[in-house]
DNA sequence: CGCATGCATTGAACTAGGACAAGAAATAAA
DNA sequence: TTTATTTCTTGTCCTAGTTCAATGCATGCG
């Protein structure tokens, strides 16, 4: 009995601390926080294992999470009006996806989807439990107007290099910049983050392979 | 002598109360602040004038202060590796202005320009007074993080616009968005903003006036 | 007032990137 | 292993948008 507590209970436990841990490390990262504080954010948070090509959120519904990816990889994309896929976002280890654009436009519905491209773990984070936290534990609104700011900076950044740069620059800055994810998902769904259309981006890919 | 005080100084005192109750306004859409947290609010802003044409940060600087239009309208933009204007936002009354993508790559200098395009009313906010806000007012807090979580959803709509849309669609959509916009500032400015060239976007003016 | 500088329009030639189609390669499924 | 499905490549033709003039129109300014 004890041999089955310590076999099987015990590395599960060693694997939940890691995991926190992780959270707990990127919550920090521009906000410190003592143990308790730590303590109350780790205990609203869900644990939760999801398979891939799985939809996380789809088209007019309400995002009632805000997801910290564990492990690994989900896209977020809008369809527009042809049809088309156009990803806003990839997410990795260590980062945050959820709609926020809901609350822009309320009259109109959310074409926001979500899907996990890999088997993914994540941390979720209901509305309620967020107010609670801030409730609770009132620095951590510091930490998360941080976070949002970052986003921020970073679609900023994404928009200038939209509009100024050409399709091979784009592809270039987009594999120094997430050089993993280039061998983690489909070149199209690539294409699709760069606004170029897969066919061009082979194109590209061949005509760099030849340099 | 009291003549002169109520002529003079009287309006002035009108004036101002105004434009606070203009900030104040825009502050508590999201979040309510009693009278008190107002008021700790508005000892730390400091008002401007500034005339149109002025340069508020030129690129390389460190941006020190976060500005609140009372009156007029500024543009911020970056210049492209070819010397190209990329307007990322124009900021009319009651809109913010700011750059916070220096925070980001830290060790590149910024590229952001901001500009007044018309004679200008402020609200300036220095990091040092908007710290002390926080500490005296944590509330604020909140507030300031909503407001990020807006500009984060408004630019997300732009990027997905620009990528999706044709030159005519995005301009017309800019004229409903910013219905006032068009008659306020130059056409390659709007250009500029759409990410499209000034002589296409005139172009396309005249297409849409003969239909 | 005339002049200059910036702004909008129009046209002609050009190009980056898209759309479509058809095959090759790779991955999954059976 | 064979088959099926998805992904990637390559070629041809096509278009939205650019670039580079040249011209007319404003607007400010000495």
């Amino acid at each position: 009995m004890l041999g089955v507590f310590i076999k099987h209970f015990l590395p599960l436990v060693s694997k939940i601390k890691t995991l926190y841990s992780q959270i707990n490390k990127n919550i920090s990262r521009y906000v410190s926080f003592d143990q308790q504080e730590l303590e109350i954010f780790n205990s609203l948070l869900e644990f939760k294992t999801v398979p891939k090509k799985t939809m996380l959120l789809q088209e007019g519904e309400m995002c009632n999470f805000e997801a910290f990816v564990v492990k690994g990889c989900v896209r977020k994309y809008y369809i527009d009006d042809n049809g088309f896929e156009v990803i806003l976002q990839f997410a990795i280890e260590n980062a945050w996806v959820s709609d926020i654009s809901f609350s822009i436009y309320e009259d109109k519905p959310s074409r926001v989807f979500i899907e996990t491209l890999e088997d993914c773990e994540f941390f979720m984070f209901s509305p309620e439990s967020k107010e609670e936290l801030f409730r609770n534990a009132p620095q951590f609104e510091r930490a998360f107007r941080i976070l949002m700011q970052r986003s921020l900076a970073v679609t900023q950044d994404r928009l200038f290099n939209t509009i100024s740069k050409t399709a091979i620059e784009k592809y270039l800055e987009f594999l120094e910049h997430y050089p993993t994810l280039s061998q983690r998902v489909a070149q199209h769904y690539i294409a699709s983050y760069l606004g170029i259309s897969a066919e061009f981006l082979s194109k590209i890919r061949t005509k760099i392979a030849k340099l």
